[in-house]
RNA sequence: GCGGAUGUAGCUCAGUUGGUUAGAGCGCCGGCCUGUCACGCCGGAGGUCGCGGGUUCGAGCCCCGUCAUUCGCGCCA
């Protein structure tokens, strides 16, 4: 007999009863009866009932030890009467009457519960990750991390894509992110940084003619962390020859659709061609540029109705070219409640106010100051353009859209789900195309706004004859339900291209040789054109798992402020390590 | 760097208008219990009410400061 177990513990059937077997795992749950003792046996694979009498030998020890000790049982499989079945359960018919125990590890007074897997701090989840990671849910997400990647690599095979590993050890680069860096100790004062994404080696792969590359990338920033934002990271990184944008598109959407497929659990997905919106109607349609498409409210420029009208502060406002008002509409929003609550919400959101005009379902009245200002004739052509009527409201902002646009897509975000608009029953996916190659930077200058491998479409030609912030590149996203999901370009693969656009952007030819002369050399000896793009792994679980934290559906994830409270990471190392680095420490003075 | 929320037993939380000895559930420890599967019953231990200061006859509660946690903004090609 094994030394540890003949079955796991979620084996066992009906048809297994009479059979000697033998257990291992952890005691999930101890019912005592004093004369007899119900365990709940519980590995990987799931849970068996052990059931112990006073005479089986170690019943003491079994009455005494902790939940989440480890044991080893021999016993029978014995066939549950009618009554005492556990439907719950897939063992649930038989239970294992024990005759030997060994206990293989003793639990210590848990500093977190498994059974139940009640709510506790993060704090001390991360501490006692490998206590965490016993409850069933976050071992499932876990699981199923596994199986999403091992559904996106075959995924990937299967459309001919070649998997390929990239240096973690690699060169800073200016653009982008806050690098990690790692100090050399052979090159005295230099040093390594860690990949923010493997952008110029996978481009170099298609140099070198290899045509379809993946990888499932390790990916690091420095950056302050969110909710659904680590320091580290994981991408399907992917890369393309001799493609346009809607080749990468095609390639892409059967593999994204095809995971949520798989994993969605019931919800509805998108079907491809998935809808292509560009970013200037993202940003006016929903005030963002990750729209979550499960909210069908969509808002409208109605500056026309404003201007020069009888609501002076809008009408002022109009009277700079450069200002619009936008309208959210809240169908059946039509209430002084529901109107004077979301104007509180956007005062809460450091906004004056949110001004509004509701059409109040029971007295067909009008209300709001905006209505009273434009006169009630005014105030229902405004609400017929919109589509709306008796009992619905809208809700305004004025102003400059560049200023105000994010603010607008928040609300419109808060009015849908304040009325129930948002449902959760379906992954909706879009593409976002034509981002802007370049916008003002806070010093008023033109700069980058996304990638600067990018390929501006009109190629040298824009470049050369258009206004900077006229141009667009050929640079996507996928985003799902407001999740930015990916993101992605056709690159600009020719040298002289590369250096006009950085030339635009500020940066003289002798910085883009300094900084991007690899890659720039590669271009001149024959490069194909090429594109790909980049969906977050973590990203991806997080929505099949139904959550809204990305350290949900990591195994080991650092904490808010980026620390490893389980191993110490980061942590002060010993002076000799330092020293061998060349490294001496400048703490702030406090 | 900035803003919001939270901080009471190991954990989740309650605690009235500022008023006697700060409570419950879970967990832990002890006892009882032969059909439970959230087993049940009895008993017990466990508190610097985050910390510091202030107001008051009296502060878990009010005020000021500070720290921590958490979410967000900035940031994230």
């Amino acid at each position: 007999m094994h030394a540890y177990r003949t079955h796991n513990c979620g084996a066992l059937r009906g048809a297994d009863t009479g059979s000697e077997v033998r257990l291992s795992g952890w005691i999930h749950r101890k019912r005592d009866h004093g004369g007899l003792v119900f365990i709940d046996l519980r590995d990987h694979y799931g849970m068996t009932q052990l059931v112990l009498h006073p005479e089986t030998p170690g019943f003491a020890v079994i009455e005494r030890i902790r939940a989440e000790s480890v044991i080893r049982v021999d016993g029978e499989v014995i066939a549950r009467t009618a009554e005492t079945v556990n439907a719950n359960l897939p063992t649930g018919e038989v239970e294992v009457r024990v005759r030997a125990v060994e206990v293989l590890s003793e639990a210590a007074e848990l500093p977190l519960p498994v059974f139940g897997e009640p709510e506790y701090p993060e704090e001390i989840r991360l501490k006692h990750r490998y206590l965490d990671l016993r409850r069933e849910t976050l071992h499932k997400n876990i699981v199923l991390r596994s199986k999403v990647i091992d559904s996106i690599r075959r995924r990937m095979v299967g459309q001919g894509f070649t998997e390929f590993q990239t240096p973690i050890l690699t060169a800073s680069s200016p653009e982008g992110a806050r690098d990690f860096l790692v100090p050399s100790r052979l090159h005295a004062g230099q040093f390594y940084a860690l990949p923010q994404a493997p952008q110029q080696f996978k481009q170099l792969l298609m140099v070198a003619g290899f045509d379809r590359y993946f990888q499932i990338a390790p990916c690091f920033r420095d950056e302050d962390l969110r909710a659904d934002r680590s320091l580290e990271f994981y991408q399907l990184d992917v890369e393309m020859s001799f493609v346009t944008q809607e080749d990468v598109f095609a390639a892409i959407e059967p593999v994204m659709h095809g995971v949520f497929e798989e994993f969605a659990d019931g919800k509805s997905v998108t079907p491809y061609p998935f809808p292509r919106i560009p970013y200037r109607e993202a940003i006016s349609k929903y005030g963002s540029d990750k729209p979550d498409l499960r909210n069908p409210l969509e808002m409208q420029a109605v500056s026309d109705h404003f201007r020069g009208g009888g609501f002076g502060l809008f009408a002022r406002i109009l009277e700079d070219a450069k200002n619009a008002v936008w309208a959210i509409p809240a169908p059946k929003g039509g209430s002084r409640a529901f109107c004077d609550r979301l104007n509180s919400w956007a005062q809460g959101e450091g906004q004056p106010g949110l001004g509004y005009i509701f059409w109040s379902d029971d007295q067909g009245a009008w209300g709001g100051p905006i209505a009273k200002n434009l006169g009630q004739e005014q105030a229902q052509a405004l609400m017929a353009d919109l589509g709306l009527g008796q009992g619905d409201a809208a809700f305004f902002v004025a102003g400059d859209p560049k200023v105000f646009y994010k603010f607008a897509g928040s609300a419109r975000t808060k009015v849908g789900s304040d009325l129930g608009l948002i449902g959760d029953t379906e992954f909706k996916f879009c593409w976002i195309v034509d981002f802007p190659m370049f916008e003002l930077n806070d010093e008023g200058k033109v700069d980058f706004s996304h990638n600067p491998f990018s390929m501006p479409q009109g190629e040298l030609e824009a470049l050369t004859t258009k206004d900077p912030l006229d141009i667009l590149a050929y640079q996507y996203d996928i985003v799902c339900n407001g999740y930015e999901l990916c993101s992605g370009a056709i690159r600009n693969h020719k040298a002289e291209i590369m250096l006009k656009a950085f030339e635009l952007a500020g940066y003289g030819a002798d910085v883009v040789e300094a900084e991007f002369g690899g890659m720039l050399n590669a271009f001149r000896y024959g490069a194909p054109p090429h594109g790909g793009l980049a969906p977050g792994i973590d990203r991806i679980v997080m929505l099949l798992a139904n959550q809204i934290a990305i350290r949900e559906v990591i195994a080991f994830p650092l904490n808010q402020q980026g620390q490893d409270l389980l191993l110490s990471a980061p942590s002060q190392v010993r002076e000799k390590q330092l020293k061998e680095l060349h490294i001496r420490t400048a703490l702030p003075i406090k």
